[in-house]
DNA sequence: GTGTGGTCACAAGGTAGCCTTGTGCCCCAT
DNA sequence: ATGGGGCACAAGGCTACCTTGTGACCACAC
């Protein structure tokens, strides 16, 4: 949970845009506010903190070290905001005039947003129009159907194969990992390893029969007799929730727990002779590579960063 | 910039929180606001995005498709802003009965912040009482300096070699990469690779002399003659924006500039036959291991997470 | 059937924050 | 000397948010 001295977005992209231009006027006229609501804007924040931020001159605003600080921070913060408007926007879109995008579950909360940024930037750097896109999240399965009905121009998917009658690429892999609560068991021992066979004889917490997740696993387990489900929910993040909470063990996107398993909510485990990587690929129609144009720059964004 | 369509910190933080918990009261409980300012916030939000994020039961709120979408994009705001919230709290805490930690600017701005972040979960997992923490953000050398003298309990420095005179622990390695503008022409090369000796030739946007990044760099240049630099800049920030602008090349830390590479922002070059990795040392007084408590805590932390 | 607890929405009222307009001052460059 | 850029202070208005109060609905227990 957020402390009480945690500036707003606002406040934060005010100070970064200071440090870029180096005053609070024209920061301010960049924002599309007036020069008093920014200053006042950031000596609001600055009581916040609790420390000055700008040592303000007659020509201009420089940082302190404290808001050298801030800034950095801050960047960090914005560039996950700004995937986040990304994502929003192409979720926001008209259908009509606009590339149409459509992308499994995990490929469209953890990937694409990034993409689409830096898609953004480089038409921007290069001059070109900026594309907007529209974004439809699903399973792997119905991508594959809206791509090949013509609903969406491009689609992302993830699973052991490319769909079958789409022309396809590789844009990067995403490894399955096996995780559980910090309380758990397994997260006390010091190897973090437990072998296939006694994964699969533990009942587990899954998402929904048809995910792409859950089918990589249960088809890297098939050697061994099934068990039931402890729970099955329909979420990721409740996913991630129960197993934080104890319920035990899942198996989930490297990306989606990566950060859980950093600030130590979620812990990885090992599991010994099980391959539970799946391909992340991209599909189109009609030849060999995806339409020029904006389809084909985002496949090649996304096979630069997919690595 | 942002757009006027992204909700605020708290806005996002109350639906992860809804997700959570399942329901708008118990969130708004968690928040400590009532659930009709929980309701209406969420109204407001749910206007921006432009489409419904809960689906409303008598018996507590789901979370619709885009609002799952939403709770991934939020959750990696909120990670980052939980982050500055940690620095932040360590810089303004009062500095009695605090562990005091000092750190070089680099590791303070990019490191430090989730290393804090992971040790407070932890504490809290093992039932620990949480440490408050007293940050001073410094060059390596007044670090050294300030470990040396007792006035920080725990210095974390950037360079070559840990400093003489104090026990230390290798926490990581921070590697330093040259970057150019999107514009220039090393970042049109197709190779995206100049020799150490076109760089030792060409003027270089630098920080000020003294400070780590630049003694690695000249260090590791010594053998070529060297070249008066375009600009000389105080901070990293400066530093970036000025490349970012065009005005030359830089060395910089690889974890000040992972967002901006990723974004395009700026372009890594490489450099044939130099070493820019730098090691990143703990340091202390007193012993070969860093004294028990939060500042072995801190260092296992930052050992665990270095690699 | 009825009470109880839990959920959410609507309405009214107050407060506080934020933004704009208007103004003054200071310094530097021309 | 003068204009322009930059920041702060003050006043006023509006908006957005939060709280209190209320109602409706549903599940479950008795």
């Amino acid at each position: 949970m957020l402390g009480s001295h945690v500036p707003e977005l606002r406040a934060l992209e005010l100070l970064v845009v200071v440090a870029r231009t180096g005053s609070l006027s024209s920061a301010a006229a960049e924002l599309g506010i007036t020069q008093q609501a920014a200053s006042s804007r950031m000596r609001t924040m600055e009581a916040l903190v609790g420390a000055p931020l700008l040592s303000r001159t007659r020509r201009g605003s420089a940082l302190t070290e404290t808001g050298e600080l801030l800034v950095q921070w801050s960047s960090r913060v914005l560039d996950a905001a700004e995937q986040l408007d990304a994502g929003l926007t192409a979720l926001r879109q008209d259908r009509r005039g606009h590339l149409a995008v459509a992308a499994s579950l995990t490929i469209a909360e953890y990937l694409l947003p990034g993409w689409l940024v830096a898609l953004r930037s480089q038409q921007e750097r290069l001059g070109q129009p900026v594309t907007e896109f529209t974004l439809t999240a699903t399973n792997s399965e119905r991508v594959a159907q809206m791509v090949a009905s013509g609903e969406a121009a491009l689609g992302f998917v993830e699973g052991p194969e490319a769909p079958e009658g789409l022309s396809h690429r590789l844009v990067g892999v995403d490894e399955l990992v096996v995780v559980v609560g910090p309380h758990h068991p397994w997260a006390q021992r010091s190897s973090r390893r437990v072998s296939a066979a006694t994964l699969a004889a533990t009942p587990r917490v899954v998402r929904e029969a048809g995910s792409g997740t859950r089918t990589v696993l249960e088809r890297a387990l098939r050697d061994h007799p099934p068990t039931p489900p402890v729970l099955e929910l329909t979420s990721t993040a409740a996913v991630r929730a129960a197993v934080a909470a104890g319920a035990g063990p899942a198996a989930l996107g490297a990306h989606a727990v990566r950060d859980d398993v950093a600030t130590g909510r979620l812990v990885r485990i090992s599991v010994s002779g099980l391959d539970l990587s799946r391909r992340l690929h991209a599909v189109w129609t009609g030849g060999a590579h995806p339409p020029a144009g904006p389809a084909r720059d985002l496949v090649a964004v996304a096979v630069g960063r997919g690595r």
